[in-house]
DNA sequence: CTGGATTGTTACGCGAAACAACAAACTCCC
DNA sequence: GGGAGTTTGTTGTTTCGCGTAACAATCCAG
């Protein structure tokens, strides 16, 4: 409830709100903002000044006006100026990048590995070494202002401790600690789940933008979520908001590596559909597997089409419920769910109509993720970008000193 | 994104966060109001300066310090000034009460019926009569500044129309204008619906107060349940968000009036509690029939205790797929289900270790409500009152004029 | 090239909150 | 009971962000 020196905060805010526009929705015009910011124009320009001193923005005249009266000067992101750096490990494959701000990858790196490979504690210096590389080919006068990591578990609110994965051999791992330590700019590097930042990345700058009430569901080795309610990402109580793989939709299902039975990751998981496709160990895995049985169950295959239907089914139920429960305005189906999805959208839609209720299901619509696999990368990079957008003065002060 | 003459939203902030703190903290002394808000003591005066002149609070020496110093004002709502009318309307009962600001109870009339013994719409005049009479009743300096109704039914964001209320014969029904052409006070009747406004209820005044993440479960006929999320009541993009008696906890279970199977309210609603039992349709009904099946498994009833038992097991698992889901801080169990908690809390615990989370789970605390039945009318009047939390010089000139 | 339209820029005023100084009222202690 | 110390109410002043208004700059249309 504290408000402190009010003015200050004002400022605060709609210089945040201003950079927010342009990050978010690329170049803009003074005049637009005005409109959009409900702000007076010597305020915008009071504004923008600011941000141009920060060396946040740069202002330009538009090469073609179109329109009657003096050409109103764009605000766009110093992109190739300031950035931050972002990192995504999964069980099977990581990837660093450089993101501009405004949302541009300026430089990316990953690489694969054998699934369980690496600890997570072991990755931290590898990571690191990558993001340093990177920054040592950038120019002089370029600045980092933040870091993230998207990982696939649970991270806890408040220290970003990684608590569980079981796909990655992680509990307790002061992940964010570590790779800050390891990186040696002085930045504190934020942790989040990856479904949770890909589903921020898919609503800021994905086939969710403006919707304030969606859910993000990711399939990688297990199944993840991320939930918009309101417009804000839901934590929960300590991080683990949005976990919605362990959900039972089948009390009599299959076992569950939680020890449940029943999970929609159980059914609906990777290992499900290969199992049921009678495919599971026979030498493919991960996406490319999962790609084999939606392209043979199009081809006409039975055994792959069947296979394909039950887990739909499944997942059909399991968006029904938490249609049901939250009342989004969209459900988004992104990693290896894009493909079962899209191999499968007849049950979902099925099991929806039966489920889900009128009111809730009326207005839903269903969708693919649109960033595809840099999702949860351009989620991360949202994330070290936040404390930017909520104070842009500050943080750059503390980066030019 | 508009934030219009900055200068007044903050004024107008701040006179909300302070009537706020009044009106849910109860009298508080000015001293205490600098502190946890974060403001200078003149200006804390300016502002309740502004609310007194405005008749909102009353300010008046404590009668004992304790401690050192010249004492603080205590500042208190003017709870017998002003006040709303709150409306309560379940299948076989309704409720209107009048609330003074601080949530006083001002003045309350309820009546009973038979279940489904009247449509939503034939209440209007009933409830609206009662309300008259009581205003009839109330001194001259007396000021209604809102109104508000709870409605066991999905209630749609934006016009507040009750869009389904199988319980409660609704379909379409514009409830609140109805309401409030009769009422004849020029003021608009929120609706929303009963769990919605209980789990509100319960986290402004109840068990709930200072959790920011919390799940309240309703049990009436059906199975409602409220989720506040982050501080804010899920609304869902239509309004019909926390509607979770309609999860599928048991895909081959009990048929449910929805036209699916083995929603959490077919297998923990009244009927499947009473049915276990064998005492369905055996005379008693609703909540009354629910207590007698927990008393009669307390004295040893072997049929009652394996009903409620079996019930329990369900309540579980539709809990640890919420908890899994939301991370909530508190689960709250309302109306019906406090019973029905109470005599299988058991269950409830072992499911949760079962299909729960450790990480979710270990922080969790489960309650049954504070409030009891007078949870969706508190509610309710906290939702008439928001609008006077947000403006409160706007409302109270327009009240005065 | 002129007029209308739109925006950038600058000087000024308003208002909300912080700050500082003083007065008021309490407790404690002798 | 009275003085010292403490805490708060009250008032005048200052600060700072934003809106307003007036003017300059720059575009398009004819």
């Amino acid at each position: 409830m504290r408000a402190g020196p009010s003015q200050e905060d004002i400022r605060r805010h709609n210089l945040g709100a201003l950079l927010r526009h342009v990050h978010l929705g690329g170049p803009i015009s003074r005049a637009e903002l005005t409109s959009k910011m409900g702000l007076n124009r010597s305020t915008i320009m009071a504004l923008t000044s600011d941000l141009t001193a920060a060396g946040l923005v740069r202002e330009e005249l538009p090469r073609e006006t179109g329109r009657a009266g003096r050409p109103s000067l764009v605000v766009r992101p110093e992109s190739a100026r300031v950035y931050v750096f972002a990192f995504d490990v999964s069980p099977d494959r990581f990837a660093v990048a450089r993101v501009g701000l405004g949302g541009v990858i300026l430089d990316r790196r990953e690489s694969t590995y054998e699934r369980g490979a690496f600890a997570l504690e072991e990755l931290a210096g590898t990571l690191s070494g990558f993001a340093r590389q990177m920054r040592r080919k950038t120019r002089a006068d370029t600045v980092c202002v933040g870091a993230a990591a998207a990982v696939s578990g649970g991270v806890r609110k408040g220290d970003g401790v990684v608590r569980f994965g079981p796909n990655l051999k992680a509990d307790e791992v002061p992940f964010g600690e570590e790779l800050g330590r390891r990186l040696g700019l002085g930045l504190p590097v934020s942790v989040g789940n990856d479904a949770n930042l890909a589903a921020l990345a898919e609503h800021s700058r994905g086939v969710g933008a403006g919707v304030r009430d969606l859910i993000y569901l990711h399939g990688d080795v297990g199944i993840g979520g991320g939930i918009i309610a309101g417009g804000h990402l839901l934590g929960g109580h300590n991080g683990y908001g949005g976990e919605v793989g362990h959900m039972v939709v089948n009390p009599d299902g299959r076992a569950c590596g939680c020890g449940s039975h029943g999970c929609l990751e159980a059914e609906v998981g990777e290992r499900a559909l290969l199992e049921s496709a009678g495919r599971f160990g026979a030498g493919q895995q991960g996406r490319d597997a999962v790609r084999a049985v939606v392209e043979a169950a199009d081809r006409g295959d039975i055994v792959a089409q069947e296979a394909l239907s039950r887990v739909g089914d499944w997942l059909g139920l399991g968006v029904a419920n938490l249609v049901n429960i939250f009342n989004p305005e969209m459900v988004i189906f992104g990693g290896m769910l894009r493909e079962i999805y899209l191999g499968s959208a007849a049950q979902v839609r099925t099991q929806l109509a039966l489920h889900a209720m009128a009111p809730q299901r009326e207005k839903l619509r269903l969708r693919t993720s649109a960033l595809g696999d840099a999702a949860t990368l351009v989620g991360a990079a949202e994330l070290a970008f936040a404390h930017v957008l909520a104070d842009p003065l500050e943080v750059l002060a503390r980066a030019n000193a």
